[in-house]
DNA sequence: CTGAAACAGTACCGGAGGTACAGTATTCCG
DNA sequence: CGGAATACTGTACCTCCGGTACTGTTTCAG
């Protein structure tokens, strides 16, 4: 039971480098199993089908991601009672985070599926855009908190703006693969943070020109 | 000889819409070829392998995205003087082009080999980073071009920025692949443009009468 | 008329996903 | 302590597909 589960889990690792790096359909089994130091039979005997493991790699891949923003939004809070500065912070450890991988970023598995949707089912289709939805949900419900006490700077619609996070993030992890650089990511992640700090900061348009007036930006590293 | 280029445009085009929905490895040979409506024999008479054909594949796809960005820099050119202006305008263009696809955006070609980079050979990878590299030069330019004239509200790299609007792009069609929703594409390209307009639009309060006391970035940090 | 271009036809190989079981070692639980 | 579940191994087999290697055959331009 519990050394079942302990293989369990190194087959889905080792699979889900391999389809981060070659795609569903080239990641063979037979790989995998070689890698995983077991047979074929051992991998059918925790899987019934190639499907299957997409569909419990996904949720495990979500799960895993789901903590990450967890973890980097509460740290944020802990901070910050500012909601602006809370999110800038967790958008500056975000971006540690990312860059924090020896060997780059492995790839995003929900991207990785969108570019190879035909070859999956419904089931797992579903679960990619139920994920989607809630980390922008999530998002969202952090900039309406912010904007609560920092007035945007631009009509732009909010949803846009959530969205927007998780469109650079994927983004830059892609231009990460293609250039070998993983740093983009990072940058990107800040580039968006300079993007929440221009649209919410306030600027001292109003105020009298003092020398030591920056406001917030000031504290806004 | 102009029957045979016509018949290798067909596989090519299949075979593109293919790989995008379902990957490389899952795009088989024996589906372009029925398809097309020709033999196994004169899909090998026109490409060598399956590499081949992603090569060439490849290089139709950056030939024709190029011409789209062309067109769009140019006709933006030519309907502002403004070099802000114009790329507002190219962003708008943009957004337009994205969104007018019937069935919603294919793919981007290059974020698909990226997420199937060991599939690939070096030749075909180094096209991927060229193509990058030089569009993400061509937007680092444009915005050169701008800020010789608006100064900039935050002092973010310029690359970074112009890496943005890539990482936008992929990342918001990866998006509205996830949830099914090709207006997501053109919203992320819109919001892009704020961030633009909010990063060089001039404020009423900058306006000082000496000139290097209009030192905006000192202000915002 | 000829020869190159543009295919079609056929046959075959190897690798991989997947099925079907039969057997075995380990471990947990009563 | 013993049976039963758990966690596999081993073997055999099937099908599909990418790819190779040929030998025709049709079309059309020079």
């Amino acid at each position: 039971m519990r050394k079942g589960d302990e293989t369990r889990e190194r087959i889905l690792e080792i699979a889900e480098m391999s389809v981060l790096a070659k795609g569903f359909a080239a990641t063979s089994i037979e790989e995998i199993i070689a890698e995983a130091g077991i047979t074929k039979s051992g991998f059918f005997y925790h899987f019934k089908d190639k499907n299957e493991l997409a569909h419990i790699m996904l949720k495990r891949y979500v799960c895993a991601n789901d903590r990450v923003f967890d973890d980097v939004i509460e740290r944020g809070h802990q901070l910050s009672d500012d909601p602006l500065q809370a999110f800038l912070i967790s958008l500056k450890l975000l971006a540690e985070v990312m860059s924090d991988l020896p060997n780059g970023h492995p790839g995003c598995l929900i991207a990785c599926i969108c570019y190879q949707e035909r070859q999956f089912d419904r089931e797992v289709l579903n679960l990619t855009a139920r994920s989607v939805e809630a980390w922008n949900a999530r998002f969202r419900a952090i900039l309406d908190n912010i904007a609560l006490e920092h007035p945007p700077r631009d009509p732009i619609d909010f949803d846009d703006v959530a969205d927007m996070l998780s469109c650079v993030v994927d983004g830059s992890i892609i231009m990460s693969k293609a250039l070998n650089d993983p740093s983009r990511i990072e940058r990107q992640v800040m580039a968006f943070r300079s993007f929440i700090k221009l649209l919410f900061s306030s600027t001292p348009q109003i105020r009298v020109p003092l020398p030591n007036s920056t406001g917030v930006s000031g504290t806004v590293n």
